[in-house]
DNA sequence: GTGTTTATCGTCAGGCAGACGACTATGATC
DNA sequence: GATCATAGTCGTCTGCCTGACGATAAACAC
């Protein structure tokens, strides 16, 4: 049957981003305001719709830049410049998730250091950098006291799932060093472990670990103060991706 | 823009399953002949267009009873069920991939104990189990000296995928028990273990941390001896599905 | 009965993680 | 400038887990 286009049903394909990043020890995502139905002035996961020639982490990675300015760089290189980390997260079909029309969206999950503004050339207040609990706690209070809305569509389920892919995989790659500056210190990585799991470690243990671990850390010879008390050691990210044995997360 | 059909392409969307099971002490994976072009007469996934009001775990489940005759069960509901486990693995979108049109295709990864057949409905020699590296090895040749032409569209890559997969998963939680049956010997799901990872595994030790490990394994009382040897207890998978600590994959 | 196969229990040493003491080097405050 | 608060870094100790491997048990084949 020669490609009867009557054969499948047509979907519109999109990409939806879940931008993580660290800001005042609390894991924060990007969240945009939609200004159009449906779901018009509701919070959103950015994202949009795949382009005809445009591969689908081409299309992640534009959107990125658009909402963000950042660049992705490819995982498979090494991690220098001071580009965001950006994977395909997971695919969401459910044929009622937009009520215009069947779209699949192909959610992809980045995580990004702190950033001075969600970005400069956006609206005022069309995006922000929110807490993770404050999206999703549905029919709580914001920050202000104002009614928290959920996100829009399933996009409270995908943030869930993209937080818990992060949370998951800091613990066995060196993934929290793409929460950090390019140069940092053992503290400000610890602190990293500690918003994003959400629990305290201790720092005698977490320094034995990140600068017992082959490949983990490089240090750069600088110093810094930043943080105030006795100056800490400078690192960059090394070269091992993957930690053996992991990090192990306290239990609850 | 109230929802312009130009304002987006159009995709096809498919699932493409790998299921996985363990014969013969070897991992193999399900493999069908391609009736028609592209890459007629070639191997390739199962897989099919994802119908118009069908979720995308739906059309896996589906495509998977109408190729194997498992039921998927719900990964959040107690496996009792002769189902296999089922998730969805990623999605593929190059817009190169189809030469026949733009296709998305969110693969799926279903586990399944080994299978008398691979389906009684189906043609004689259009469904078969492959060791996976058979259909991996790029020309190379496989079991009957025969040249293996390499899987068609993509489908080499998401098989390499979802095998790796199912390699990382074992190590931190019970999904190994899903290439058992219902009922099963610590020998057997150790072999288990060891045709996924393709090593060799001490007994005493395996034996040790399988039945150490609260919940993983629960006796039903009865005892086998189908494996030859000292007859062996027989244990149905336990209520835990993550291991903690996790299973450790010998080095290299 | 002897040999083979598989299952199961035990022992021992090394490695790693959690708990926590001790010391160091900065800035802030009096 | 002394004192304090803060953060970073180095050690120690103990318990748990793992890998290596010896020993015993219970079936089947001859």
């Amino acid at each position: 049957m020669p490609y009867d286009p009557s054969a499948f049903p047509s979907f519109a394909v999109t990409v939806d981003l879940v931008v993580l990043t660290v800001r005042r020890h609390a894991l924060c995502a990007l969240a945009v305001r939609r200004g159009e139905p449906p779901f018009q002035g509701r919070w959103a996961l950015p994202g949009g719709f795949v382009r005809a020639d445009e591969d689908l982490a081409q299309a992640a990675a534009r959107e990125l830049a658009e909402e963000t300015g950042l660049s992705a760089h490819d995982p498979s290189a090494p991690a220098q410049d001071n580009g965001a980390h950006l994977e395909q997260l997971a695919t969401y079909g459910d044929p009622q998730r937009d009520p215009r029309m069947r779209v699949v969206s192909v959610a992809h999950l980045a995580l990004a250091p702190d950033l001075p503004a969600p970005r400069p050339g956006s609206d005022a207040d069309s995006a922000r950098w929110a807490p993770v609990e404050e999206l999703l706690q549905q029919g709580g209070y914001g920050r202000d006291g104002e009614q928290a809305a959920p996100l829009a569509f399933d996009h409270a389920q995908i943030l869930a799932d993209g937080v818990e892919r992060a949370r998951s995989k800091i613990e066995y790659s060196s993934l929290a060093t793409a929460f950090c500056p390019p140069e940092f210190t053992v503290g400000e990585l610890r602190r990293v472990y500690e918003a994003v799991w959400g629990v305290a470690l201790d720092p005698r243990n977490f320094h034995r670990k990140v600068t017992g671990t082959p490949g983990f850390l490089v240090p750069t010879g600088g110093t810094t103060t930043r943080q105030g008390g006795r100056p800490a050691q400078l690192f960059r990210a090394g070269g091992a991706t993957l930690l053996n044995p992991p990090m192990l997360r306290p239990e609850v």
